[in-house]
RNA sequence: GUGGGCGUAGCUCAGUCGGUAGAGCAUCGCGUUGUGGUCGCGAGGGUCGCGGGUUCGAAUCCCGUCGCUCACCCCA
């Protein structure tokens, strides 16, 4: 058999497949530069130190090292491939302050790597989209309400169905903490987070156990955590649970702000969701989650939000908010939904009556490419029925035929309609121009 | 890292009690001699993941190993 296996967690899609995760990139990029993002990228390489500044010490790091390493590069820096975009990408603010204006708002699309074992919608190279934005000293927080409007609606452009952003505001639950006396909120945080997966008891269990917290205690902040509403009705029903703190009244005007606008931008996509806790990242302020509609068992699609301090160097401090789509776990959710219209950019098939004739072809080729049709020219003079085959099994939509007299004729290859066509002015119809994505059957 | 499942043709999978390997789809050829798709006929293609053991004989039983996959953990 002798046959390589593929490497699991590391995803290379077929070239229909790949048609799709373009599709997904394309519309992305265009959503972001339309509300003024500007693009970078960032080396896959940074420092180990770099990579476990934010304190993610378990994340799975992919080391790199020369095969033939020898005492000298020892000494070097140990360096390793990034596991997100955002550490990096707080590097590289730092490193290039200067020449950035602020506050700077940016996306980037790269792989990224993370050493997890693979399983369904979990991979162990895969591609992310982030956009943020980041203030030098401040941020308004406004930036929150575009950050979150602005992801919603490269999501809806995009075919995966119906999706939920999940926010909430960390102000909220950790002033809502410190009003029922639970003080280290970071451990009632991380048990909350818990809650969809484990349920209720167990989360209290933990609450008690890591957080202090008494059953009443545990009781109110669990109660906190069940609200969910697709308004800003959420204020009312924190309002009766009692409880005063500074933090609670912030985080209650922002989470009603990004709330409503979102509701108001792009309807029906939003739900506040006093759950939504993200772990112990080092989120401050809003904090936001996405799952399909129908898949929430994958997990979130799209996730972040509000960090005070994204990167500091001396006294300078960079407040940011930025949110990552998981561009690899959409796509091979969606591949199920969705397909392209064939496999290659190739509108038209020319095809070849003599080997001699492939010179001419491709002059006629690239009349027809000049006026952006993209075109293939058949390689050998085969029979016609087999030229025709191979452009039909790539769902090429038209051959070119041109006879010994130079006259030239389009089959539009689906209903085998065959006709007279000039190829300065042949256009194929605008559908048929680029492979589309389209839902399957 | 922990636990379950699975490795046979390009793909999906059969393979009985241990007797040296099969189907469907795909591919290629012919019918149709340079205009495809349907249909019919035919052909090619496998170190049965790898290594060892038991046996006259192993895809089959045993041991090991590698890989894939699902769940836990964590996350996009």
């Amino acid at each position: 058999m002798a046959r390589s296996t593929s490497l699991s967690g590391f995803t290379e899609w077929l070239p229909d497949e790949r048609l799709v995760e373009l599709h997904v990139l394309d519309t992305l990029r265009e959503v972001f530069e339309a509300h003024g993002f500007a693009s970078v990228e960032a080396r896959a390489v940074e420092t180990i130190d770099t990579l476990l500044q934010k304190g993610e010490i378990d994340k799975e790091i992919y080391g790199i090292s020369r095969l033939q390493d020898d005492e000298s590069s020892a000494k070097d820096a140990r360096l390793a491939l990034h596991f997100d975009l955002t550490v990096p990408f707080a590097r590289y603010v730092v490193e290039n302050a200067g020449h950035l204006a602020f506050p700077f708002r940016r996306y980037q699309m790269q792989k990224v790597w993370r050493g997890e074992r693979p399983q369904e919608g979990r991979y162990r190279e895969f591609t992310q989209a982030d956009i943020d934005i980041v203030g030098d000293g401040a941020l308004p927080f406004r930036s929150d309400v575009e950050m979150v409007v602005v992801m919603a609606r490269a999501l809806e452009r995009l075919p995966i169905g119906d999706f939920r952003l999940r926010l909430n505001n960390r102000k909220l639950s950790e002033g809502f903490y410190r009003s029922i006396g639970l003080e280290d909120t970071a451990a009632v945080l991380r048990a909350i987070d818990k809650l969809e997966k484990i349920g209720p008891e167990k989360v209290a269990a933990e609450l008690s156990e890591t957080a202090g917290a008494t059953r009443e205690q545990a009781d109110a902040a669990l109660k906190l955590a069940e609200i969910r509403t697709d308004d800003t009705s959420f204020v009312e029903q924190v309002r009766a649970l009692g409880g005063e703190h500074e933090l609670l009244e912030e985080g209650l005007a922002e989470l009603t702000e990004v709330v409503g606008e979102l509701e108001r931008r792009v309807p029906g996509r939003v739900v506040a969701d006093l759950s939504i806790a993200r772990g112990l990242d080092y989120y401050t302020g809003t904090v936001c989650e996405t799952v399909l509609v129908g898949r929430e068992s994958l997990g979130s699609i799209c996730s972040g939000g509000r960090y005070e301090s994204l990167a500091s160097t001396g006294k300078r401090s960079f407040p940011g908010v930025g949110l990552s789509i998981g561009v690899t776990r959409l796509v091979s959710q969606i591949l199920k939904d969705v397909t392209a219209t064939r496999s290659v950019p190739s509108a038209v098939y020319m095809t070849l009556r003599t080997d001699e004739e492939w010179g001419a072809a491709q002059d006629v080729a690239d009349t027809l490419r000049a006026r952006g049709i993209a075109v293939e020219v058949a390689l050998t003079a085969e029979k016609f029925g087999k030229q025709i085959r191979h452009a039909d099994r790539r769902g090429i939509p038209f051959v070119w035929f041109t006879d010994a007299e130079g006259n030239h004729e389009v089959k539009d290859i689906r209903s085998g309609e065959q006709t007279p066509a000039d190829p300065q002015t042949w256009t194929p119809p605008l559908e048929d121009a680029a492979p589309r994505v389209v839902p399957v059957e």
